[in-house]
DNA sequence: TTTATTTACTTAACACCGTTAACCAAAAAT
DNA sequence: ATTTTTGGTTAACGGTGTTAAGTAAATAAA
């Protein structure tokens, strides 16, 4: 059976990335794939060294995916803490958003990354690098020297993803409502840095 | 092949935890548990409903252990304030010290807690309401109610949560210094809730 | 004391999984 | 016309969680 695009590899993102939306990355298979996709299992191989790798490419989008809505933000006359607040939000709802896409980029265990390749490794901090290219503006105290807005970038970061990951895994205390829990979070990461308020109270 | 210890229950139980802590959550298998136990594979399943229940088991005593440690940070005679760091700094060096423990407590995709009985999230919410009750004890304006104080609680959580996944999945830049990143962390957590300061400037 | 039943386990098997080795037909190059 | 490369295939290895069926020993009932 061939694939009806002549690009086989390309065939196989496709449908690698859909499974991945659809059902989840744990049951996503080589032999389910390529059923899909209308080759055999071992085909894959012939572009991608393994699951990992192929994996791989779909972790590269998401971080794609995510530096393009976060980039589109970075408004020159945007004053850099509403900037950093709209970061915060967009990076909240983009992983609450592509919950399939998120646990690959950030949850997925270190075994399956140790290969990951350095250059996609920089590509997906640029992320990092808007929040702390943000914070620099600020001109905060604390944030003086370029290796205090990296510290602070990646707390920020990691405060974020902590909210995203307890949500997604729907271990958040059931009596607490979504809306408040992320709203409490934003202004909880705003206020650690300094001075910081959310730009509109609930 | 006997156990050497009558309880075959308690043996594969003590066999699962030494092959979580030595080789990690997804190097175990029915198969190897039951090959060190000395029994057949199926032998769990007589005293466990599957693998996630025999996970489950080891997931509630990684929640009392915490809940141990956290416990006893929690005397009479010492500031809310100080409490909240104490918490804060000790579920940090938990998770850091324990990853594998800390990765199915926290880590373990939904689809393995669809199961996880009730009573035992009620259990290792008491963690949770450890920060709540400090919060509440601060008499801070943000946590006058039971309400918000649960949602702040939920929030710091969320927090160090973040943190330790980061730094246990290797996602903190390399060029931030680990110390500092806790260190930074902690204060961000702390100063966002509203008047606290870290203990002791580093 | 003999028979029946329960207990505590085992072996065999199913339907999957990622991955490698060996093979093969058609196209391209020599 | 013959060799080589391209782009795939099938078969197989050693694993996985789990279920069904069988079995030997201990216990209970007759």
């Amino acid at each position: 059976m061939e694939p009806v695009n002549g690009s086989l590899r390309r065939s196989i993102l496709d449908i690698s990335r859909k499974m991945l939306v659809d059902e989840g990355f744990n049951r996503i298979s080589m032999r389910k794939i390529a059923q899909k996709v209308g080759c055999s299992a071992t085909s894959i191989y012939l572009y991608f060294k393994n699951k990992d790798a192929l994996l791989h490419s779909l972790i590269e989008e998401g971080f794609e995916k995510l530096y393009e809505i976060l980039s589109a933000l970075n408004h020159p006359d945007k004053s850099p803490a509403r900037k950093i607040e709209d970061y915060c939000r967009a990076f909240i709802n983009f992983g609450l958003n592509n919950p399939e896409y998120y646990e690959i980029m950030f949850q997925l265990h270190p075994k399956h990354m140790e290969r990951y390749p350095v250059e996609k490794f920089r590509r997906a901090r640029r992320n990092t690098n808007l929040f702390m290219n943000a914070l620099q503006e600020l001109n905060d105290e604390r944030m003086k020297s370029p290796e205090d807005a990296r510290i602070w970038a990646n707390v920020f970061v990691a405060n974020i993803h902590g909210g995203i990951s307890l949500l997604n895994a729907g271990r958040v205390d059931s009596r607490v409502e979504r809306e408040k829990f992320i709203d409490t979070l934003v202004a909880g990461i705003l206020a650690g840095s300094g001075e910081l308020k959310l730009s509109h109270q609930t």
